[in-house]
DNA sequence: TATGATAATAGTAATTATTACTAATAATGG
DNA sequence: CCATTATTAGTAATAATTACTATTATCATA
C-alpha cells in the first residue's frame, strides 16, 4: 500500500538473512544484528522480516512446534527439520513435485495459488550419534 | 513413558475431533466440550491434543499464522487453507506423493521419517464470492 | 470392595512469540 | 532546506501455549 522507504536496519536484516543459511528465528537475527545495531528493536526485525516476506525477497517458515523461521533464499525449494536438534535443512525440489499442486487442482472448485512441502526425521549428525549411541549400549550391556 | 490412564475430558475430546471436520484449534475444541463438560480447563484440552497426535489418534496442523490445528482424521492425506477465510480442508494424498518421500532422501545422509504437504489459495467459497465482485464492479463502473 | 499408587484434572500463574502504540528520528521529493 | 511521511526504539499489550499445584479420578491388587 503505502511507500517502502529505505532503512539501514531493514537492509541489514535482509543482507543477514541472505548470508547465512541456518534458517533462523526472528530473534536469533535480532541477537546478531545487534552487534551492528545495538539499539535495533525486536519489533523492527519482527517488521522488516514480514515485510520482506511480503515484498517476496525472503521466506517465512511456519513450524509445527516453535516459533517460525526465516529464509533468504527465494528460488523454490523444501525444507527438512530435524526431530532431534531442530535445524532446518534445505532441500531441492522433487521430481513431479510442482505437478502436485496442478494435478490436485483439477478436481478442486476454488483456486490453488501455491503449496508448501515439509520433511521431517534426523539429521545427518543426528542419526550418526544415535547409531553411535546403540553401538556403544550393545557393548556395554 | 508413563502409563496413560483414561479419562472422561480424553475421551469427550477425542470424539469430539473425530466427529467435526472443520479442524479446530484447541481453543474452538474448548469452547465445544465445555458444553459437556462446563468445568474443563483449556489446559486440559492442550495437554490431552497434544497427548492423543502423539499417540497417533489425531494430528497436529501447524499453520503460516494463526493457532495450530487438530484434525481427527489419521489416515494420510493433505491439508488446504484459504487465504482469505482462514478456513481448512481435506485434500486426497495426490498421486506420486508418497514416492517423494523415498525419492528426496535417496540423496540425503540423514534419515526421513514422514513429510507434511500443504496447499494455500481461496476456497470454493471465497473464489465465488471474488469472481461475483469483479463482476459487479464492472457493472457499476 | 477397600486401598494405595499414580495419572489426570481444574484453576491459575508464567512463558513464549508476536503485534500494537507512540513520540522521536530518518528518508525522500520538491 | 523544508515538508511530508515512513521508520524506528522503546514499551505495553495480546495471543497461544505451557507449567505448577492441590485435589480428584483411575485402576491394579489385596
Amino acid at each position: 500500500m503505502a511507500v517502502v522507504k529505505f532503512s539501514r536496519q531493514r537492509e541489514a536484516i535482509r543482507k543477514n538473512l541472505i548470508r547465512r543459511c541456518d534458517h533462523p528465528t526472528a530473534d536469533m537475527v535480532y541477537q546478531d544484528i545487534r552487534k551492528e545495531y545495538p539499539n535495533i528493536s525486536l519489533g523492527t526485525v519482527y517488521r522488516n522480516l514480514s515485510l520482506l516476506a511480503e515484498l517476496g525477497e525472503i521466506q517465512k517458515i511456519s513450524t509445527v512446534s516453535g516459533p517460525d523461521r526465516f529464509d533468504g533464499m527465494t528460488a523454490p525449494h523444501d525444507h527438512f527439520t530435524c526431530s532431534q536438534c531442530g535445524c532446518m535443512l534445505d532441500f531441492p525440489l522433487a521430481d513431479g513435485e510442482k505437478q502436485l499442486q496442478k494435478q490436485v487442482g483439477k478436481a478442486f472448485a476454488g483456486r490453488i495459488d501455491g503449496q508448501v512441502v515439509q520433511f521431517f526425521g534426523l539429521c545427518p549428525d543426528c542419526l550418526k550419534k544415535q547409531e553411535g549411541s546403540h553401538i556403544s549400549n550393545e557393548n556395554n550391556i
